[in-house]
DNA sequence: TTGCTCCTCACGTCACGTGAGGTGGC
DNA sequence: TTGCTCCTCACGTCACGTGAGGTGGC
């Protein structure tokens, strides 16, 4: 009784994603691992897609595969689950924060260093 | 004749940094393998703390060990290599400039889910 | 003898991409 | 038979940190 049978080829490119990315996502425990064909082929159904749509836009907001199965995991659906994942995006936020502050800080340095090495005529060492 | 001897753990000491990553340094080609002591310790002199200094703020400011190895490997002392190392500076710049509009980027779409999960009375699949 | 420093591998981290070598199904 | 897809390892990437197991020098 196959319904709705999607080989890793065809998922990958509805995803937009790599057949490799889908076989480490599954290894990392990210991704159920689905049933098998009788070649031994992967067989999926529409909810991996789901997963995998959703898995890749959290790491594209700069989760990590931790972070996203844990969530994935989350022993509880209900009010406690949602209540978790709006601290750990509002953490997300913070960390962008530093960071962006730090690369900042960095592109200012980057910028001062331009001049005081146009000027330099003496040979240094580096 | 050993005028200034200095063995891996004072140059870390100095430098700030840990002897596996001075050691690292020297794998990698960044850092001139120093002369040994008799009982094959390291023996550095004033010259490698300079470099280890130079490597660690360049790193601090986003090189690369391979830029800054390129760098120090210039074949060439004078104008090139500073007008070099100054096109270097401005790319430097250029990717920071796209990592802190992607950086902005994703912290937008955090900001903007925040209240859109707040709302949502449903129960998500995720 | 006791510590402290140093030595050289080798593995773990993070999220995959890229072969290598082999098989299934039309 | 030819291709195409799929399979499972295993290694490479980046910049180290952290042992493991052993030695030198006071």
């Amino acid at each position: 009784l196959k319904v709705k049978a999607m080989r890793i080829g065809l998922l990958a490119t509805r995803a937009g994603i790599s057949c490799s990315r889908i076989r480490f996502y599954e290894a990392q425990g990210v991704l159920t691992p689905p049933s098998r064909l009788s070649s031994g082929y992967r067989d999926y159904d529409e909810r991996a897609l789901q997963t995998l749509l959703f898995v890749d836009r959290a790491r594209s907001l700069g989760f990590s595969l931790q972070e996203i199965a844990a969530h994935i995991h989350f022993p509880e659906r209900g009010s406690a689950r949602k209540a978790h994942l709006m601290a750990r995006i509002q953490e997300k936020i913070a960390e962008l924060d530093v960071l962006l502050t730090e690369l900042q800080s960095k592109r200012a340095v980057l910028e001062s260093i331009l001049p005081e090495l146009q000027s330099s005529l003496r040979e240094d060492q580096y």
